[in-house]
DNA sequence: CATTATTTTTGACAAAGTCCAAATCTCAGA
DNA sequence: TCTGAGATTTGGACTTTGTCAAAAATAATG
């Protein structure tokens, strides 16, 4: 994120302390929770209430500035990139996430065929596994 | 689901009342809450408890017996179609889901080229879109 | 600067699950 | 069929993640 006031501003938000470190700590931390994001803002500006990061994470998130993802047994996640339909992986161990561009070209598993009579939007894409490091910790 | 007795004796759980119900209702009501299947078998058994639901639920997909969904801003669903890598459309205006076969082939979206040295195991795949009868409902 | 609408904050509340200990039940074996 | 050990069910408290609402503070316009 190059400028987050700018970004605000091209949104037409009201820039305030609380949106700006929120969108910059997106930025710095792809993946992580609103929580993660509270912290991280808290060493940045002091202080910011629970409600405000939820409520500057929502609005980004409906202004399409930022996304929200919501894997199984995870509270949301938040990311800066947008825009160009990757998707993620997760470790079921420990839950680190990291992106992955989409496999096959640029939107295979993207091709909405109607099914149902439903009318495709989006097709989210999240692939589970093991990462490196938990695979070299015995299993419990 | 044919018989639920034999297949907890199958997989080496005692049959109990609640499980022969929540394995029943889980086969009559695809893609149901923890909640809706505590009321589908209330209407059958007269009473369960709530905890008992979610301890029904976790082992019976644990031994993989059923297979646990949790789409974006819903609760846990459940289902009795297991091993034949099916995904799922939902419904964002309604939440109605429906089971989708992998649209090119058998899994192609499963193709697990590893990624960040991650050892993949599934490709889950959520279709978000409008059912047919909330298309016609006017949007707000 | 003053005004007005928007944000932020605080605290209560809600939904979905889990944890724990006590009571109950299942089932293998006598 | 009866018994007892071990597993299951239950009830209640608790946790996590997030929302609601009203009051206080702040940003942006003129």
């Amino acid at each position: 994120m190059r400028d987050p006031e700018a970004t605000l501003r091209q949104h037409a938000l009201p820039v305030t302390a609380q949106r700006v470190a929120v969108l910059r700590a997106v930025s710095q931390h792809p993946h992580a929770t609103a929580d993660d994001l509270a912290e991280s803002v808290r060493g940045e500006l002091g202080t910011i209430s629970r409600q405000s990061v939820y409520n500057v994470l929502n609005v980004l998130t409906d202004k399409g500035i930022i996304r929200r993802i919501q894997p199984a047994d995870s509270a949301a996640l938040y990311e800066d990139r947008i825009g160009d339909n990757h998707h993620h992986l997760v470790c079921r161990s420990c839950g680190k996430t990291e992106d992955v561009c989409c496999a096959v070209g640029d939107a295979p598993c993207l091709t909405a065929h109607s099914h149902h009579g439903f009318k495709i939007d989006e097709a989210e894409v999240i692939y589970w596994g093991t990462c490196p490091t938990c695979q070299q910790k015995p299993r419990d």
